[in-house]
DNA sequence: CTACGATATATCAAAACACGATATAGTTCA
DNA sequence: TGAACTATATCGTGTTTTGATATATCGTAG
């Protein structure tokens, strides 16, 4: 069934820009104001999961010296992976367009 | 982490309007044209979790005895249900604004 | 210079969840 | 009557999430 929610965050957090793990696990908090959590086990299960299914693979491109950390390990975004994330944001973006008809008892604030 | 896919639809299906299991199932598959299918199994093992947290409870009310189905079971969603769906829509709202913003190569078709 | 909190990755067991098959049976309509 | 559709239910398997634990580096305040 479409994506999983943690798989769909990573790729959104990584359609920006390459990033690490913990960037990612950082950014999707603060995306949504902490409702969905990646602890550790539910990331790096789903990083190895979406490099398998070729949605995203590991970059070696490093930031300037001065900038990095050498425990990172940075990830990027696949053809594959846009694809599906583009997929996923349609489906989503039909879903509130019927929500916003229907007037489902909820208001964007 | 936030309402899995399954729970998600069955709360938005019930927010139109009472149903029953199978008009859920059908439902959901119209929306998402065939992304979201809830098997047997995906279906009432949910509804199950969901009416355990109080998010739906069977209704006693009938259709017309001319409409209905006597093997139907229908199922309303509760206030608490109507407040996780709230939720729910809110934070994918946000997520949208984002996709929207940051142009995540995906235009609504 | 050192102790602490934040950063960063990794793995494990248990629980939650999804998927596909199978089962049963009533309904509809040709 | 028979085929397709409606409707609910359960079971085993596989996938995904959760929470705990582990290890180690980095940045910085004391």
């Amino acid at each position: 069934m479409a994506l999983p929610t943690s798989h769909f965050h990573i790729l959104f957090a990584l359609a920006e820009e390459d990033r690490h793990g913990y960037s990612i696990m950082k950014e999707t908090e603060e995306l949504t104001q902490g409702d969905v959590r990646l602890g550790p086990g539910a990331l790096y299960a789903a990083l190895g999961r979406l490099a398998d299914q070729g949605l995203i693979e590991e970059s070696e491109e490093r930031p300037a010296p001065d900038l990095d950390d050498a425990r990172r390990r940075y990830y990027r975004i696949t053809e594959d992976g846009r694809a599906a994330l583009g997929g996923e944001l349609q489906r989503l973006h039909r879903v509130m367009e019927h929500a916003r008809r229907a007037d489902l008892g909820w208001s964007p604030t």
